[in-house]
DNA sequence: AAGGTCACG
DNA sequence: ACGTACGTGACCTTA
């Protein structure tokens, strides 16, 4: 490159806007001493230093808007009008992005009545006459028009660490249009989020045919008068004026007055004393620590002092009267079954560790663990309450968990490893597991026993450094209580459930699996015979060629891979080729026999029981999930697999199941939250909930006048709004068209003016603060809010309206989960708590308290929150959970 | 490791 | 114009 002059331009605005959002989960964790965030400042950096490196500029300049009103504004006063203000968490970070930059050495440009595009714009053409190679980097695709082969316009995608290179030929490529033609593009199709118009009822597909046959908006116009009668004729020559006044908008000036040369821009790296100096202010420990400038605050791993307990200085462990971290370490997940592999426990000054978890039972440290006097704080209590429960010990005083801490702050990022979750909260100071223990089949205890301890003191004194901070952020976010006095004695309760088991019946497994085996090898040969070849029936791609090659069935969807062999296409083709029905009975039973009779005998332990391991920091709206196996997906729809149910039965004979579920509970939620009268009343009256949707929107005057399938698609819109309804998305779910969705759709809301009114506030909510909260404040942030692509957008709305109402739903079932566990032990019973299926509560119990259960469980889930609307609650038992009916 | 499919609320 | 229901986990095939 040697004498090849190099300019870097920088929308400085728009890759601000990218670098906060970027990092938006983890906003409330990147501040500095004095409060101020700077997460935006962080990705702005890490972004610089990426380009700088790729495009190696001898000359840089970062232009930024010098504020709201411009040239623009006063040709036309709404532009872009209607934007959502900018965040103060992002504007007070500018200052200090500029800062940086001035510290690297790099010119910051703005200028009264005019944007950052046209600084690049016209740097940008001065630049190329001078004979440089030109790149910008912006997250605004409106800049590709500069593209020229001297200029390439770089877009962040992704946040801000990777960028799609526009060249001429790229831009030609991507739209088909030369790079000079895309104001034309703007001019006719308007812009929504600049807030100008264009031409009526033209979009992008109508633009780029206009464009391709007559070049410009101005050849459109020369042509207009020739072309055919049509509404499109009519609409372009009632916006003529709009479209020449878009198209200016559009179009990023190349010629804009401005002082800065590019002699004043030549770029000769930073200072590192002002870069330092600034880092320190900012509290950048990562950026510090890569100028080889030794961090303050933590400590090298190697001075930590350790303990290594054995049985002769285990009485040490008596004398600590300060709170502690401790944990029980496992090479693997599965807390039931993982090999234990050593503990630790402590304080600063006095951590103690060792590789034999034998020394736990022993009775002067059992006893102490024991203490609910002795304060401890853990990573993962269910984890550590299930694993210490193997030696015979029942830990008391767990009042910090610093994975559930993190997960409530935000469920985003999470992890189950404690190194990777130190790291999110700023907390260098302790390595993942993957990195000493490795991972896949060379997962192993370290040879050296001084590196396994030295891990597990790294581990201690993460949690213990971590605590006082995280419960001060859960305090900000209102959520200390959610953490002390629902997670916390929840996981307990859980811990519980998984340690006590469901019985499974193999032999009845085994007997309906040789049922199934024989189906299978007859609808097996009966598919072959009727494609008249044999092919792997399981493989969705030799599925495919037989049914749409070789037999020329009609495609009804495809996928990324290939043709689409789902149930709803299946059901489609059914009336076309017997095969079809054929190979859905075989996957029915397929499903069944894999997942549900030969996975549910492969999880059965020695005492002939299942134990699930329900994740409680894993779901994004609170629910709990159910793994090893999934006992929330038992099937009960259809009545072969529901068979299923037959081999789960008590641990004990002359035990029962028992079984009590909330009746729609999430529209109940939805009632309360929403403050909704129509929808309050009825469920305050017990009404048929689905049957009152279909009154009003089928606009029937009384209940008797619903048909079933009326019912039916009343029910499928309840669902389509707690989801966060879109008219396509009920129109597929029920089979109608999206003219008559939309119709039920205006006609629920005016039904429920609350409810849309509350779908009204949540989205706007979700966009002014960045998340939304359930009853219990537990949060969901949903960057996507703000993102441009529609489809991001769009999913982070609907998720904004579902997250409240299925997250304070899993609230209200957690709350009664932990009452119950209460009231059990409380009067004394002998009935157990096995499962949880998100609305549902499964239990076994002596047959003679079956009858207090059928008043005990009932009165606890329905009276665990007080709603604005009463709860409902069934229940139901018999001698296997098949048995089970309401 | 990823994608398709299908089980549940 | 955009392309969709919300939240999960397990199994199978194919890259």
């Amino acid at each position: 490159m040697g004498s090849q002059k190099s300019l870097l331009l920088i929308d400085g605005n728009s890759v601000a806007f990218r670098a906060f959002y970027a990092m938006h989960q983890v906003l409330d964790s990147f501040t500095n001493q004095d409060g101020l965030h700077t997460n935006a400042i962080y990705a702005f950096k890490n972004m610089l230093d990426i380009i700088l490196k790729r495009f190696e500029p001898t000359h840089v300049l970062v232009a930024f808007d010098a504020g709201k009103t411009t040239f623009r504004t006063a040709q036309f006063a709404d532009y872009k009008g209607g934007r959502s203000k900018t965040p103060p968490e992002l504007t007070e970070q500018f200052p200090y992005i500029k800062e940086l930059l001035h510290a690297y050495g790099i010119q910051t440009a703005e200028l009264a009545n005019y944007e950052a595009d046209d600084i690049i714009g016209t740097l940008a053409s001065q630049a190329e006459q001078d004979g440089f190679v030109v790149n910008i980097v912006t997250g605004d695709r409106d800049l590709t028009q500069l593209t020229t082969d001297k200029t390439t316009v770089n877009i962040t995608v992704k946040g801000v660490n990777d960028t799609e290179a526009y060249t001429p030929e790229h831009v030609q490529e991507k739209l088909g249009l030369a790079p000079s033609q895309i104001v034309d593009l703007k001019g006719l199709m308007g812009d929504t989020s600049d807030n100008y118009p264009g031409v009526t009822k033209v979009g992008e597909k109508t633009a780029l045919k206009l464009l391709t046959e007559f070049g410009s908006i101005e050849g459109v116009y020369e042509n207009v008068d020739a072309m055919k009668k049509s509404k499109m004729k009519e609409h372009l020559i009632e916006d003529r004026d709009q479209a020449f006044m878009s198209k200016k908008l559009a179009t990023i000036l190349r010629d804009a007055p401005i002082e800065t040369t590019l002699a004043d821009i030549t770029y000769e790296g930073p200072n590192i004393d002002t870069l330092i100096a600034f880092y320190q202010e900012m509290n950048f420990q990562n950026f510090l620590k890569q100028l080889n400038v030794t961090p303050e605050a933590v400590e090298p791993a190697e001075n930590y002092q350790y303990t290594v307990l054995t049985l002769d200085n285990l009485e040490t462990v008596q004398a600590i009267k300060t709170p502690v971290a401790f944990g029980v370490e496992m090479l693997t997940d599965n807390y039931h079954t993982a090999d234990l592999i050593g503990f630790y426990i402590g304080a600063p000054d006095h951590w103690y560790v060792s590789d034999d978890v034998a020394l736990l039972a022993e009775p002067v440290l059992k006893d102490w663990l024991e203490d609910a006097s002795h304060p401890k704080a853990v990573f993962g209590v269910k984890r550590t309450q299930v694993a210490a429960n193997r030696l015979g010990v029942h830990l008391a005083g767990v009042d910090f968990d610093l994975l559930l801490a993190s997960y409530l702050l935000n469920t985003t990022n999470n992890s189950n490893d404690l190194g990777t979750v130190a790291n999110l909260h700023e907390y260098q100071n302790v390595q993942t597991d993957e990195a000493v223990y490795g991972k896949g089949a060379k997962r192993a205890v370290p040879t050296e026993p001084a590196l396994l301890y030295q891990h597990l003191v790294q581990k201690a004194a993460a949690i213990y450094h971590l605590q006082p901070q995280l419960e001060e952020q859960l305090k900000e976010h209102q959520q200390f209580d959610l953490f002390t006095d629902m997670e916390l004695p929840l996981a307990l309760v859980l811990a519980q459930m998984e340690i006590t088991g469901i019985r499974v019946d193999a032999s009845r497994l085994q007997q309906m699996g040789s049922e199934f085996s024989q189906t299978l090898k007859i609808l097996e040969e009966k598919v072959y015979a009727e494609a008249g070849e044999t092919f792997n029936i399981n493989s969705p791609k030799q599925l495919g060629v037989i049914l749409f090659e070789k037999m020329g069935l009609p495609v009804v969807k495809k996928t990324k891979t290939g043709y689409s062999t789902a149930v709803d296409v299946l059901e489609q083709l059914r009336k076309d080729a017997p095969i079809v029905q054929t190979i859905l009975d075989y996957r029915q039973i397929a499903k069944i026999q894999s997942t549900y009779v030969e996975g549910l005998l492969k999880s059965i332990h020695q005492d002939n029981k299942v134990h699930t391991r329900y994740l409680q920091t894993l779901t994004q709206t609170g629910r709990l999930s159910s793994v090893d196996p999934n006992l929330q997906n038992i099937p009960v729809r259809l009545a072969e697999g529901r068979k299923i149910r037959q081999a789960f039965v008590p641990s004990h004979p002359d035990w029962q199941m028992f079984a009590s579920d909330y009746s729609q509970i999430e529209l109940r939620v939805l009632a309360h939250i929403s403050g909704d009268a129509n929808m309050q009343e009825a469920f305050k009256e017990d009404r048929d909930i689905h049957a009152n949707t279909a009154m009003k929107i089928f606009g029937l005057n009384s209940a008797d006048e619903v048909t079933p399938d009326m019912r039916r698609q009343a029910k499928a819109t309840n669902f389509g709004i707690v989801y966060g309804i879109s008219d396509y998305g009920l129109s597929q779910n029920i089979g109608i068209s999206r003219q008559e969705a939309k119709r039920f759709i205006d006609a629920y809301f005016e039904q429920y003016p609350g409810v849309q009114q509350f779908m009204v506030d949540i989205v706007k909510k979700a966009r002014e603060e960045g998340y939304v909260e359930t009853l219990f404040h537990r949060r969901r942030y949903l960057p996507d809010i703000h993102a441009k692509n529609f489809n991001l957008r769009s999913f982070a709305e609907r998720t904004a309206m579902n997250t409240p109402i299925q997250g304070s739903a899993a609230d209200i079932i957690k709350v009664a989960m932990i009452l119950m566990q209460q009231e059990l032990k409380k009067a004394n019973l002998q009935a157990r708590m096995l499962l949880q299926v998100h609305d549902e509560l499964i239990f076994e119990a002596p047959t003679e308290e079956i009858p207090i259960l059928q008043k005990l469980v009932p009165s606890v889930m329905d009276s665990a929150v007080k709603l604005a609307v009463p709860l409902k609650v069934e229940s139901g038992f018999g001698p296997t959970w098949y048995d089970i009916k309401k």
